[in-house]
DNA sequence: AGTATCAATGGGACACAGTATCATTCCCCA
DNA sequence: TGGGGAATGATACTGTGTCCCATTGATACT
């Protein structure tokens, strides 16, 4: 089964109404090699209202299908979440390229910094900016 | 010597010219009492171009005075920064209240994950989002 | 299958964050 | 005290995202 196919499945599922605009997003964000932003998107769907496109975004957020990557210069990608569960990025300064882990020691940390704080947690972001593998050993 | 005086010494100490709108900013940021949007600081300072008070705040953040705060919806504000160095913060939903901290461990955790990752680290940002202690036993 | 309901859409206006340009001003040092 | 260069301000522009509202269409019910 395709991974639009089990995004479809995940609306439907999910009570939401599976409409052609929101085909037509699902397959849009499975064919991107890339971190992408909404303008991007919006683009590559001249049919669909740039509304739709944030709306649908929004949504996709919410059922961890889509994920917003906080870039170093206070932009903003965003991008089809592999693992569908919570994560963190690293983003690489060179190629824009944008790495998913999940580190349980470093969610522990975090954890534990709120509770020194006498902080009741609800939720958290944490980015890693860098060089990946590939680009480390260019100019 | 005020906070205003310590940063006014450090723009002239950094090579920076200080001139009066700087100086206008540095004294509204240090009257703000919660953290604030550039929309805001610029309605309370109706003589100074809102280029510059964008010019200015980004100038500050690079001499680590002002820190930005991204939200957890997506917005962004900006407060003084207390400490100076780097610190990660606790934003609460509730009252917008932002809470400095600085944490080794949670540095070493991703700093850890970095380099399992085989990852050239630069920088990176960590929110938390919660209840401040004062707003948890709140409805 | 036919239809009613209400979610979803499209398109434009709007709000807010931030940058670019460029003529003018004014800080600082010699 | 004057010259050079940094800083300013006004405006235009880009980008991200929301709001509004008339229209459309997916789903459930008969």
């Amino acid at each position: 089964m395709s991974t639009t196919e089990q995004s479809t499945d995940r609306l439907g599922d999910t009570g939401y109404r599976l409409t052609a605009p929101r085909r037509a997003v699902l397959e849009a964000i499975a064919g991107a090699n890339r971190p992408f932003t909404i303008e991007e998107l919006s683009d590559r769907l001249p049919n669909i209202g740039r509304a739709t496109v944030f709306r649908t975004i929004k949504l996709l957020q919410e059922l961890d299908i889509v994920c917003r990557v906080p870039l170093e210069d206070g932009g903003v990608r965003y991008e089809r979440s592999r693992s569908g569960r919570h994560h963190h990025h690293l983003i690489c300064s060179e190629c824009g390229s944008v790495t998913e882990f999940s580190d349980p020691t470093l969610d522990e940390a975090i954890e534990r910094s709120a509770t020194a704080a006498s902080f009741e947690l609800d939720g958290h972001s944490a980015e890693l900016y860098g060089r990946c593998p590939t680009c480390q050993h260019l100019p």
